[in-house]
DNA sequence: TTGAAATAAATTGCATACACTAAATACATC
DNA sequence: GATGTATTTAGTGTATGCAATTTATTTCAA
């Protein structure tokens, strides 16, 4: 069988997921069952059961007998996010250090250099956010814990639908490029206490980048609504 | 209303949540939809839905077309997330060094200081473990990053229902209060990195401690049953 | 016009019925 | 007796209907 057991409910969540972090659905957008079972051809209970689903990952929020809705973190909510993401990060990259083969230390130089050179050459904005995302995702992995990985990306999963308002402002990207520089240093020095100075730091003033950009241009989160600046990543 | 707001489907999450912790149900106990449905004296809609909820959770595991099943977790998946755990725990206390108030840490030091007199006095070993809980409880939370604290005690909850094994090994208590000693001390310095590294090294090896007594005593996990060493906790 | 109260419409929570899956059992074949 | 194949059975996944609750609309008084 093509689809490996996946259940209605699954493809459901798993569409509504797209629709969330592709922007289809803004954060403070209602769900209501209804016409998502008619939109996906189903009836309401798959749909009922990907919600709860999507609820307890804390992608959408839904009271008792109140329609759910997306996620809308205030400032003061993302900011805890943020601080919490830069610790579990730091966390991570703390173990990593000592634990990522040759071969993932290369792959994440790799990365690091393509991020390079599409900077120097003025190349995709999007490119470049990719290779961000790629190069945090490696770092996290390098860990080789589970339960610390998973917990990193679910909590990393809550900011996204906000990634798409990321800022390109003069001289971020080159600041992004000086502080992964910093850890990929950090790293193949085996210092782990640094790495995990600077990785906190760095997540830390990209939360508040993404902060003041989102205050800044509150006016309408659909005005960026058809393509964000970020695709839609792998999971 | 008395109740506030809560669905059946909740009531039944917090009762299956309440035998998970209170051990009436054993990891790698079936959680059967119909049966759990006549017991509750509900259909089988809302016992869904608390399934997915606690599976979203990890408390429960649930595969397409199989029953559910409490959580089981091989040596290899507990010892990650007690790391995960002890790193959680180290970014929260590393945190609460500096935010924690005057009362805050106060009231630490008054349950360190109830537990060392239930030590010394012989007490409940019962009571000793409920302010062991506390300690790590206001500790995390001493941090006030709402997002962080939720995520500590969110993986906290994984290990919880094999906390009955806790081990009342000769000497191991001492050694729980002199972990919880430095600290404390750590803290009332301001030394926020000895305090990460101290609750790190505590956590990693409570982990280990419970892991190897598990493993030694795996003969049965009913022996355990009727009444655990750690009473029901408050979430 | 504005605000509150009453009513109507939309939507959620739950129960029930049925379809589908997977394991267990019975049976036939070698 | 072992092995492979029907058949039964227990249990999950989904559709549908209805009652309870929320949200929208209308009505009416100040």
């Amino acid at each position: 069988m093509t689809d490996r057991d996946l259940t209605q409910a699954d493809t459901v969540r798993l569409a509504i997921e797209r629709e969330i972090f592709g922007g289809q659905l803004a954060p403070g957008d209602a769900l209501e069952e209804g016409r998502l079972a008619s939109r996906f051809g189903v009836s309401r209970t798959p749909v009922r059961e990907a919600i709860t689903q999507l609820a307890q990952a804390g992608l959408i929020t839904k009271r008792a007998h109140k329609r759910a809705v997306v996620a809308q973190l205030d400032p003061g909510t993302m900011l805890e996010l943020f601080e919490a993401l830069a610790e579990l990060e730091g966390a991570a990259v703390f173990l990593s250090t000592s634990r990522m083969s040759e071969a993932e230390k290369r792959e994440l130089k790799d990365i690091h250099e393509a991020a390079a050179k599409n900077l120097v050459s003025n190349g995709d904005p999007n490119e470049y956010a990719d290779l961000g995302f790629a190069f945090h995702q490696r770092l996290v992995r390098g860990c080789h814990n589970t339960a610390l990985i998973d917990t990193t990306e679910w909590l990393a999963l809550r900011v996204l639908p906000y990634r798409r308002f990321q800022v390109v402002a003069p001289g971020r990207l080159q600041r992004n490029q000086t502080d992964h520089d910093a850890i990929i240093s950090a790293i193949f020095a085996g210092d782990a206490e640094t790495a995990r100075e600077e990785i906190r730091r760095h997540t830390l003033e990209q939360g508040d980048a993404l902060m003041r950009f989102i205050a800044l241009n509150k006016t309408s989160h659909a005005d960026f609504h058809p393509n964000g600046l970020i695709k839609e990543q792998p999971l």
